[in-house]
Parts: C-alpha cells; structure tokens; sequence
DNA sequence: TTGTAGGCGTTATCAG
DNA sequence: CTGATAACGCCTACAA
C-alpha cells in the first residue's frame, strides 16, 4: 500500500502538499504539482489511510448502530435508512446487534468508543444499564436514542409515543366490541417502560377494564414469541376474543397458532399488530397494525445526528414522530 | 480521553509496561507495577484507542459486509449470523448496502481498503464491477464472496448452486404436471450469472419446453417486483399454471397480484419461492420453496474469513451449500 | 523488571 | 507556493 509518503516521493514534493491536494484543497498549490501529484497518487494506487486519519484529526467518520435484531424488518428498515444517509455523507455504519443483551450493548458501546466513533445511535431495550449511555455522554459522543425514555441525556432522542399506538390498537378492538383482550409482548419491566404494553393497560383502564393476567404474555418481538405464547393462551381455561401484539412479528406468529387450533382470523380471534412492516399488507389476513415508517426514521435520525457532530446543532433535540393506525382485516366487529 | 501516557504518569510507570498490562501480557511485570496502572486506568477510565493500534499493527478487527438489501431478510439473517461470529471473535462489522449499484459497491470497498479492513464479505450481485474484487486481491486482503462466481479469486467462495435449487422449484412444478411455468426475478445479464434463471431454462430444456418470452420477466429481488411482474403476466394474454420466483419476496408480491385478480394460490396458479425466509412458513398459502439457511451460513461465512485472515488456511477455499426442496402448499397437482 | 525511542500514515503549523 | 516537522496514541524492539 502506498502511503503519502511514496506519492510525495514520486511527485518530487512534499507530502504536506501531497495532503492538501488529496483533500482537495488546491488553494495554494500550483497547477503544475496539482497535476503531477494526481498523477503519482493515480500511478501508486494511493488511497488514504483513514485509521491516521482518524488519529490526527478527531472526527471517523464511523457511526455505530446498535439495534436488538437486524433480522426484525422493523430495524432492517431502519439501518437501510440509516445507512442510505450515512453513505451519502460519507459516513460509515458499524453494525451492533445487540440481541437485547446489556451486557453486549456495552461491549459494543466500548468499542465504538474505542474506535473513536463519531456518533452512535441506540434503539430500544426495554432493561438495560446505564453504563453505555453513561460513557458515551461523558466523552461527549454524540448520540440519538430511538424510543429509549431512560436516555435523558442524550443529545438527540426520537419518541415514538409507543403508549400512544398501543392505545389505538387497543381503543380499535374495544370499538369494535372486544372485552376480554389478550396482549402479547416485550418485557415486563416496571416504570411502564415498556410502553406497548403500558398503552395497552392505559387503554383498557380508560373503559374500566382490567386485563385478566392470564391474558399478559411476555416474550421478545418474534414470530417464535407470538406462536407459543398465542398457543399457551387458546390452551388456557380464561376466554379471549382479540390480543393486542406487541409487534406484528409476534401477530403473524399468533395467527399461525390460531389456525393450528383451527380458528379463524378474524372470525373467531382478531388482533392487531404493531410497526407495519411492509410483508403485513401481503399477509392474509392483512394485518391491522400502527404504522411506523422506519426507513424514513432511519434517514431523519442519521441526519439530525449529523447536525450535532457538525456541531451544528448545540441544544438538545427532542422529535416525536406520530404512530398512525392502519385498519385492515385481522379484527371484526362483533358488535356490543 | 486518557491516554496510555497519562496512566503511566498516574501508575509512575513506562508508556510500555502500560501497554503490555492493558494488553493483558503480564510476563515481565512485577504483581505490584500490574496492579498500579491496572487501578490508573480504571481510575482515568483508559480506552485504548482502537485508530492508533491498527496503525502500528496491521489488524484492524474491521470487516467489511456487502449486501445488495439489507431489509431483505435473506441477507437481515446472514447479517446476523455474521454479525454473532464477528462480535464473539472481537470483530467489528461495517455494513455496506451497495443496492445493487456496481458504483456503490466499489466506494465501500475503498472505504474498507482505507480503514484497512482486516476482511470482506461480498454478497451476490448479478452485474458489478470487477475493480473491487481487483483492488482487494492486489492489496492482499481476504474476502469472502457468497454465490457470485465472477470473483474467481477469492480466497474463500461460498456456492449455493442456486443453478440447482432453480431446477429443483422448476422441476417440482413440472412434476405436478405444469408446462406453461413463467419466472419472475433478477436481471437479464449474459452468461448464465442470474443463476436462478438459469436453472429455470435448463429445468426446462431438461423436458424439452422452451418458454415464452412474454412470461420471463426480471427486476429486483423485492415484493414490489414480484406485485408488478405479476400483474403484467396476468394482464397478458399468454396463458401459464404457474410461476417460478427467484425468491420468496417476489413470490408474495406475486401472491397478492394474483389475488387482486380474483384468483387464488394454488388453485388456479401455482408458485415457487426461493431463500426460505422466516415468514414463508407462516404466509398463507406457505410457500413452497428453496431452503438457504442464511443465518448459519453466516456464521460459517465468518468462521472461514477469520482463519484467513489469521493466516491459518492458506489455501484457495470453495465450499458449496446445498439448496433444499421444501414442500409447502403453494404448489397444486393439475395433473398431466 | 522497567524505560527509551522510533515509527505506523496523516494533518497542520510555521518558516522559507 | 512549498517544505520541514511536530503531533495524534499506540506498540515494540532494544537498552538499561
């Protein structure tokens, strides 16, 4: 590998002029040795180092993505957005996928400390430590936190108003009849930080129910959750017209379940999903859900964290983006 | 940041000793001296920068992943498996999604060269550039390519013979007594490099059926194409009893065209899918389809990566994964 | 057992 | 307009 050192060499000029040209900054340089530094640089197959790079100046152009599960389409869309943006600006996405695990979000958190990252983004877990946001704030890495309300530190936070969506899920099935409601989802955590699920309770109480607790069912965000869980529920004794999914990941596993039991949806059990992935309007039936347009989050997120790294936003910055409703055929009306 | 230089003032120790303890080399170093800094560096919370190391040693722990969609879960699977081999071998990964766009694709890759990545893995792509593979073969660093047998010098390929598993899909649909079959998916590139397309024909050739122009149709690995391509199939007025899609995506696109025309999956047209995704089995009808466990060649991908890079095989690696039949109910029997 | 110093490839400052 | 040269933070002979 040719270094700028060998460019320089070959040129017959300094390597500090060697460096201004390869950064494309010909003030101050003549024609002459502009052409012939390109010339060399082409000749030796130059390309910069970026870790010297990196050491010198003290920005990486390395961002670090921590999500839960790259194979939910739900973050899948979001690191496309992401990365679209990212590239655009020349940055690079280190991909964390931290399985909901702590331990590796840390671990991860370090690293991209390690390698001096300019920026990071972390998307929700409903328990974890501290410690990762803590370090990151103290070396005042610029980060955005994505639906994680424990991150009040962080420079930029995108909320979802997850409790929100849950509700309209949940104020949908009871409009449309439903009375004893299952919900299946996330983590039981305390601090109704698991916010589906405290959207859920909030909606149910609004009309003076509670939900039975051999209704609750708790399990990560995937089919496999939404199969098992749906199966417990139809083997046990208390009754249940609809559930509430806490992603439509664990709806599409429920209604796998259901037509094992031979049931039907929404005939004899309706739901709803959340998050809108894009197979959910191909599923039969198609999935009432809550919209969120992850990909367009992941773009609007990389570029609000642009700003802060550029330094060009100081304040704090907070944005909501509003879940919407999408009615489409996984809950009946069964009247009053 | 603390650097090693600070702990060692803190320790009252060398630069070096500091470096061999964090190192966790602790030959040569007094119980006493590797307790002292071991409590500076927590104390100054010492990271080692990860920019400066690379520098001086040449390993990065940097690998570079390349996949055409990241929001297919083809590639969101074998994302993950990579992503869990990387991460317990300290590895760090970038994710690069070229969009199947050559000139994408050749950016990354000088990206990686330039943070000097330790490895690469290159993901399918019908038609690319050649300078990328050229570039990382020149500067010696290992890749792995994953069904693209343009990359003749890879140090480690991985083949699926998706030539095979196109056969196979086509042969099942034969077996059950279809001839007018159309395809749907991939480019029209020359040389028989859309692989799956290719065992289409030969499948075909195989019965001595040529297939009509007007039911071969391509585009991009996406629902959204197999929604198009299908519509147009069914608006044409070239008759067919089934479908072959290059992958499972395109087969749900296909399935609700074909429903929005009032018809239905199999009775009145049968399809093949082709990956496996998760979803395929919990999709009504469920597909029948071609089984590529990405998830655990993922984690092979990475295994055999790190003994390269490590320096341990020394020889050109092949390896082939079979495609698997999966027999599922979008497929209907018509007879001869 | 410990310390010194050169070098990894860049950038940036400051003279010439 | 051009060229030395000192960092950036770390590793690693080689000395002491």
């Amino acid at each position: 590998m040719a270094t700028i050192k060998e460019v320089s060499r070959l040129a017959n000029v300094s390597t500090a002029s060697v460096s201004k040209v390869i950064n494309g900054d010909y003030s101050g340089v003549s024609e002459a040795t502009k052409e012939r530094i390109l010339w060399a640089a082409k000749e030796l197959k130059y390309r910069p180092n970026r870790l010297a790079r990196g050491l010198v100046k003290s920005r990486t152009t390395i961002a670090g993505l921590l999500v839960p599960d790259i194979s939910n389409p739900y973050f899948a869309e979001l690191a496309k957005g992401l990365e679209e943006e990212a590239e655009q600006n020349g940055y690079n996405l280190i991909l964390c996928n931290t399985a909901d695990n702590p331990k590796k979000e840390r671990k991860y958190i370090h690293m991209l400390v390690e390698y001096n990252a300019d920026g990071v983004v972390l998307c929700g877990m409903e328990s974890y430590d501290k410690t990762g946001v803590e370090m990151l704030t103290e070396r005042e890495i610029p980060f955005v936190s994505i639906d994680r309300d424990a991150d009040v530190s962080a420079p930029v936070s995108f909320y979802s108003n997850s409790m929100l969506g849950a509700m309209l899920a949940t104020e949908r099935l009871m409009a449309c009849g439903h009375r004893e409601i299952a919900f299946i989802g996330g983590e039981k955590v305390p601090e109704g930080r698991n916010k589906r699920y405290a959207g859920f309770l909030a909606a149910m109480a609004s009309r003076n129910l509670s939900p039975d607790d051999n209704l609750i069912r708790f399990g990560p965000y995937n089919t496999q959750t939404g199969y098992e869980r749906a199966t417990e529920l139809l083997r046990g004794s208390k009754k249940f017209t609809a559930i509430v999914c806490a992603n439509d990941l664990i709806a599409l596993g429920a209604v796998k379940a259901i037509r094992e039991k031979g049931l039907d949806v929404p005939k004899d059990i309706s739901l709803t999903g959340y998050d809108d992935i894009l197979l959910s309007s191909l599923f039969e039936p198609k999935l009432t859900t809550i919209r969120q347009d992850s990909y367009t989050l992941g773009r609007e997120v990389f570029k609000e964290l642009l700003g802060v790294i550029l330094g060009e936003r100081k304040e704090k910055i907070v944005r909501t983006f509003e879940p919407e409703l999408v009615l489409r055929e996984s809950v009946r009306n069964i009247g009053q």
